[in-house]
DNA sequence: TAGGATTTGTACTGAACGGTACATAACCTG
DNA sequence: CAGGTTATGTACCGTTCAGTACAAATCCTA
């Protein structure tokens, strides 16, 4: 008996990577088992109310990434600009240009939606309304900014869509490009 | 013994929505024949190699689906406008306005992603050039139209996560009639 | 209408599933 | 260093899983 001194928060990430890997119903005792390192004990000391609990603590973890990381520089930074920019560039980094897919995206697609709708929908909702607020800031009009946010945050999920179909992140990589450029109002479109 | 005289062809929409629902991992056998009416030995009749054949007979089937209704008419229509009008209005019927979520994108994202690795890519591959082919016509030139079929496909993708994130058809609406403008070459941002 | 080819329901298989029980070991606090 | 708390591994539970076997019912053709 090893005894890892594991703490319950320890093994999220790994959770977060087979939930992401294997969507909910996908995602065997067995698999999590061997990719957490913990055994069934310690899981279910840890989270009583089995894969439930631990998705539920996945998506608690992403939002407060969300929060942390994408949210509050959005909401506070003096520049919209910047704060719009150091989003991109967080999405970047969460999704590892475009390898990894959104667990809330994966989430939303199936019936595993109806287990969390509330977490699923608030995770959107809060990215698209602060996204929408900043551009409000940059000089967006009320209808416009909030029409922006929508697009950017449905362009990101189809991104990663396409990249993880083709294999290919430069595809993302593309994508979040152009989306960051619809967000600083310039006339571009080249027909 | 009731022999409903099926033939193949006529389970494929009800394994269609099964997937859909429940994704492949998720979509049991049971579930299978609740809601297809067949009994197991029917379906194995039908489709000997199991659950991985009927996900393979449902892809073809949106795959000839999308030819049909989309693909062939965006390469066809005299005026790219009318064909390119006419895929979003197939999209929107196909989609049932955002209440139904896409299968291949529902593939996608999970390891079922690499069972079906070609078929994935092939109708995401097939969809974006020949949209791109259509927007040429219209006078996009060469990067803009593939830039622009790139963020259709895409867009179209993740405002079907939104739209069943938010269980709201309104959203899937309203980025369909976006991203339509978009394909018209019109600036129209309001920054 | 006889007889082979299809189609179907049911019973079954072994494996894997999520989850529980519990004894044991490591840790922490006094 | 004693005693309670916190982790951990393992064996086990009943259920469900995908898939098989096969006989019976139906259809089709000659």
């Amino acid at each position: 008996m090893v005894r890892r001194i594991a703490e319950r928060g320890d093994v999220i990430p790994a959770l977060a990577e087979t939930f992401r890997e294997h969507g909910f119903a996908g995602a065997s005792l067995s698999e999590i088992t061997k990719r957490t390192g913990l055994g069934k004990g310690s899981l279910y000391h840890f989270f009583p109310n089995g894969k439930e609990e631990m998705a539920q603590a996945v998506l608690d973890d992403v939002a407060g990434w969300f929060e942390t990381n994408v949210f509050m520089p959005l909401r506070e930074s003096e520049d919209p600009a910047a704060g719009i920019d150091h989003m991109f560039k967080a999405v970047v980094r969460f999704f590892h240009s475009g390898r990894r897919v959104c667990l809330v995206g994966t989430f939303a697609l199936d019936d595993t939606r109806d287990r969390f709708a509330s977490e699923i929908q608030s995770y959107f909702a809060a990215w698209t309304r602060v996204l929408a607020a900043a551009l409000k800031s940059r000089g967006f009009d009320t209808r416009a900014a909030r029409e922006t946010a929508e697009d950017v945050v449905a362009g990101i999920q189809g991104a990663l869509v396409l990249a993880r179909a083709h294999d290919d992140s430069a595809l993302f990589m593309r994508a979040i490009k152009r989306l960051h450029q619809r967000t600083m109002g310039v006339h571009r479109d080249r027909a």
